[in-house]
DNA sequence: ATATTATGTTAACAATGTTTACATAGCAAC
DNA sequence: GTTGCTATGTAAACATTGTTAACATAATAT
């Protein structure tokens, strides 16, 4: 037996904090997260926190890179090199907006003020630069098989980052009409459509 | 001569804390703003707000329709009823996107978490709608004179708000490739060309 | 075994949002 | 004009938060 109560050191204090500080994120909006609530809920002191994050801002931007992470393996899954670039890139855009629409706050705390882009994370910014290329790899496919115009593929790939951030982030705010309660996948067909449209050599 | 050096009375109090807000705004992001520094900047006491204002939130949602209302006046005021849609629809993207870059805090607290689209702000809705209306508007005549492809205008609109938006966010967060320290005109036409591509009747 | 480092705790500080109770000004009705 | 009513302001207090400093304990290397 032994169960092992209660030890001085939590063995794993850091993963914990992040883990219940996604949890945090599902009920609450990311500037709702509160260093000292994250301690409670995992049993350790107030201060613990600060053994493995400088700052509260530190938190919150592994939190962000952990989101990146997740975003870039759910847009990447979906597209396989046999499929036709275009393809790829709805596919690819669906699946970022519906990580989007399923990780509101997360997203919200991806994108959102709490982390400026002045101050430097570089797992941060590591990690949102990888979800960046997953677009600018099939953006390059695209124009190398000649699907795509033949325009600089960094403008390209930004511009289609634009569009299916532009997407998510409008769903979020309910600025974008969709489906009460959900998501119309053919409004988010025709919206990729119409950016696509601009890509398609004619 | 009796200048009214002090009067119990502030007078215009809820205007005033609206623009030392802005001021601050322009200072530090949208959570680093706080009711007590509001008031002493004032000069009245840290409770003083409450009689205009419900909620810090409340406040924060002023402000946000203020930023509306002025991205609105920015983005109508370029567009003239003798040009093109096309040209109108582009003209008036660029002015959105250079108001977001000139004011970014205000635009990061008009589409960030700070304020949920669940909590109700009839003043902050109505200005937000306003600014869509004028994309609306552009693209309905658009469709009307033929210049555009014959889709749901909604949509259509949606679409575009979406791209002019998702420019200004990743621009904001440095994650669309611009001139270093500013904007360079042309990738942003460029960008905008591409989604008006997908538009336009061909 | 001992020293060093990593990790956790307690106590304290200043700042903030917010509520409650009280004070004063402006104004309307009599 | 006095009397009340309402709008607007103040003061005091509370709970919560981020953060720092000083101390305690475990793990690890020497």
């Amino acid at each position: 037996m032994g169960v092992q109560v209660q030890s001085y050191h939590h063995g794993n204090l850091k993963q914990a904090l992040l883990e219940t500080a996604l949890e945090h994120l599902k009920l609450h909006g990311p500037d709702k997260i509160s260093l000292r609530a994250l301690a409670r809920d995992v049993g350790v002191s107030q201060t613990a926190p600060y053994r493995h994050f400088e700052d509260k801002t530190a938190l919150l931007a592994a939190l962000a890179a952990e989101g990146f992470r997740r975003l870039n393996h759910a847009s990447a899954l979906v597209t396989s090199p046999e499929s036709s670039a275009a393809r790829a890139l709805q596919l690819s855009g669906k699946a970022y907006i519906h990580f989007a629409l399923d990780n509101p706050e997360l997203y919200r705390l991806m994108f959102g003020p709490m982390l400026s882009p002045d101050d430097d994370f570089p797992e941060l910014e590591e990690a949102g630069n990888q979800a960046f290329d997953v677009i600018v790899s099939i953006v390059r496919r695209g124009i190398d098989s000649g699907e795509f115009v033949n325009k600089d593929s960094l403008l390209v790939a930004n511009s289609t980052w634009a569009m299916v951030h532009g997407i998510s982030s409008l769903m979020l705010d309910r600025r974008f009409d969709c489906v009460e309660g959900g998501i119309s996948e053919s409004v988010l067909d025709e919206s990729l459509d119409i950016i696509m449209l601009g890509l398609l050599v004619r």
